[in-house]
DNA sequence: CGGGGCTGTAGC
DNA sequence: GCTACAGCCCCG
């Protein structure tokens, strides 16, 4: 369904065509070729000669139908990719491959830190600085939580250039709700395809104009955008094609958990335009494919299936018994009425901790 | 799950 | 002295 150039262009964007000495920079995407990016290049290898190597990558199920594309910076990590925009210090797009395994494991993000993109040059790169005190958090687009599976994986999501500035609530909120939306897709489908970025789009002005404008934080002046994109790719066990695809684009604001994920459904080809990333360009489009919210509920956890979600994590990690009792308490406050998950965990814990006392008192008197 | 911040300590 | 970092606390 695309012009014969374009996919071609497309096919001949591999990373490991090229040759090792650009595994010390940046790798380049289909425009490569041009001389202002070779140029570019070399200016790269002059100033930034201490830059880490590319982590190996032994199978690559992303590459099945294709990455976005663009003419942008391109590098792919353990179980991510992502084109880098270096002018505004964020990706222009990531995209990952989640199955059942990946998602669980005993990675925990507790031991990882923020830090600049060893593979940017310095140059181009958000710091840390540019977001604390912003007003803005450090939002994942290839989330931490896609990565339990390996601590390297989860580490390299913490690379800010998997990074853009997002609203507390937004993240914390609703697009946490999409990440874990799409994470519970893999119960149910055997591959899911998960392209996410930010996207800065035009607005309405008073003298009837429209224009592109958008805040910048920090020194390096990171660019905030206005909305954040996903695509959503699913495979059925045993098939061949791909089912269904879904394109989503949600503002970089509060969502409540009043709002539902069909109310951000858009046309593929209308996010296309809007990014200017041809997603999935392999893919044939015409075999059959779905939409996602066709064969899929889209449905996001409501508000008390979130709290409880949220009760249980914090009862397993509770320090001591006063704690444990508090995260109850306050959930009944808000007139949740505990499952029998949450007081499964909350039994085993208060147990350990009874347990502990005792051998405290044990130690004591010994 | 998704994010903040503060404080004590190691090391230059 | 300062900085970097690990551990701990808090929030939705």
């Amino acid at each position: 369904m695309f012009p014969a150039p374009v996919t071609s262009m497309v096919a001949s964007f591999s990373w490991r065509l090229l040759s090792p000495r650009f595994l010390g920079g940046f790798v380049l995407g289909a425009a490569a070729s041009s001389a202002s990016c070779v140029a570019a290049l070399q200016l790269y290898d002059k100033r930034e000669p201490e830059l880490a190597p590319v982590a190996p990558v032994q199978k690559d199920p992303l590459e099945e139908y294709g990455f976005p594309l663009t003419g942008t910076e391109a590098r792919q990590y353990i179980n991510h990719a992502l084109a880098y925009d270096p002018a505004k210090r964020t990706p222009k797009w990531v995209i990952e491959h989640l199955s059942r395994t990946k998602t669980v494991g005993s990675a925990d993000r507790k031991h990882c830190k923020f830090k600049p993109d060893p593979n940017i040059p310095k140059m181009f790169s958000a710091t840390n600085e540019d977001y604390l005190g912003s007003g803005w958090t450090r939002g994942h687009m290839a989330p931490a939580g896609d990565n339990k599976f390996s601590t390297e994986a989860m580490a390299e999501t913490f690379y800010l250039s998997n990074i853009v500035p997002q609203n507390y609530e937004n993240n914390a909120g609703f697009w946490n709700r999409m990440e874990m939306y799409c994470r519970d897709l893999t119960k149910r489908f055997e591959d899911v395809w998960v392209v996410s970025g930010p996207l800065e789009l035009p607005t309405s002005h008073e003298d009837g104009k429209k224009r592109v404008t958008y805040e910048v934080i920090g020194a390096d002046e990171v660019a905030v955008p206005s909305h954040l994109y996903k695509v959503i790719l699913v495979r059925e066990k045993g098939s061949e094609q791909p089912l269904a695809i879904g394109a989503f684009v949600v503002p970089n604001s509060p969502i409540g958990f009043d709002h539902q994920l069909p109310e951000y459904k858009v046309q593929l080809e209308d996010l296309e335009k809007m990014s200017g990333l041809l997603f999935f360009p392999q893919l044939d489009r015409d075999k059959g494919l779905k939409p996602l919210c066709d064969v899929d509920s889209c449905r996001l956890i409501q508000l008390h299936e979130f709290k409880l979600y949220i009760a249980a994590r914090r009862v397993g990690g509770a320090r001591n018994l006063q704690k444990l009792e508090r995260i109850l308490s306050e959930l009944k406050e808000e007139g949740i009425t505990p499952d029998g998950y949450l007081l499964d965990l909350y039994e085993k814990k208060r147990k350990e901790f009874s347990l502990k006392s005792g051998t405290d008192r044990d130690e004591r008197k010994g």
